[in-house]
DNA sequence: CTTGACTCTGGACCCAGGTCCAGGGTGCAA
DNA sequence: TTGCACCCTGGACCTGGGTCCAGAGTCAAG
């Protein structure tokens, strides 16, 4: 079984350009070549795509997929468990960055009757005055 | 009391071409003008610098922000709270999304001793292998 | 053999929100 | 008057992760 680029592609899930734009930029090996120059894959082409897709899902960067793809290669078990919990440290904190920015906006929101002046409005005059929070 | 461009700036906690950026892109008005061309604030500008800032703080985006300063110049309360009720709920989409991330990689994590042979690890195996999840 | 679908390349462009630069002019203090 | 900090402009550049394009070549069905 061998694959056109297109056929890769759609096997992934991802489109054709991001196939290429991996492969410029190192997360797929240089694919093998055809006569006429087009690419052709295998099975091995269509897992490590299929990597690439599940680890941004959960949140990786490309990077840090380069990154995991060749800790996979060596089978080191213990820095991809690492590099899985500092992911998971920055998602953390991003959460706890989300969920402060939403108590915030929660607050205000529910002070706001949502009619009457402007000058009453706890929103406005959180954007608009010095205050500690 | 009248400021530079770049007491403006520091007294906002902004950079120079921060505020260029914004007056170019209409957040602030085109500021009034030196003989000499130089920009020169007053009081409604630093305070006008402010409120992005906060309201960029809160989430909103330079688009949001630009709609919550037209509202608040019409003094449209209900509006006002019917934005910040729309980027609450944004917010609390992307703090699900990311929840849902956090624990499938806990998950993984938790199921990964960290050693041993890397086909038994399963974070390698949910990046590597078709699965429901 | 033709036709339409596919693929190749390098490079430009997109989003947001700035940031930096060169080459010039200005303001003010010693 | 010199010197330094500040300001002006238009436009290029940055990050991340792609997406789109023109112009050319290729593949396969009918």
């Amino acid at each position: 079984m061998s694959l056109s680029i297109g056929g890769l592609a759609k096997q992934a899930g991802v489109a054709i350009d991001t196939v290429r734009y991996y492969e410029r930029n190192g997360l797929l090996a240089p694919a093998g070549r055809l006569a006429s120059g087009y690419r052709r894959y295998g099975a091995e082409e269509l897992k490590r795509l299929r990597f690439i897709r599940r680890a941004k899902v959960l949140g990786f960067t490309l990077d840090d997929i380069r990154s995991l793809l060749a800790l996979s290669a060596e089978r080191d078990v213990a820095r991809v468990r690492a590099a899985a919990q500092r992911k998971l440290g920055d998602i953390e904190l991003r959460i706890t960055e989300l969920e402060r920015i939403h108590s915030g906006l929660r607050t205000l929101i529910d002070a706001c009757p949502g009619h009457g002046r402007s000058d009453a409005c706890p929103i406005l005059n959180a954007l608009s005055q010095e205050q500690d929070a």
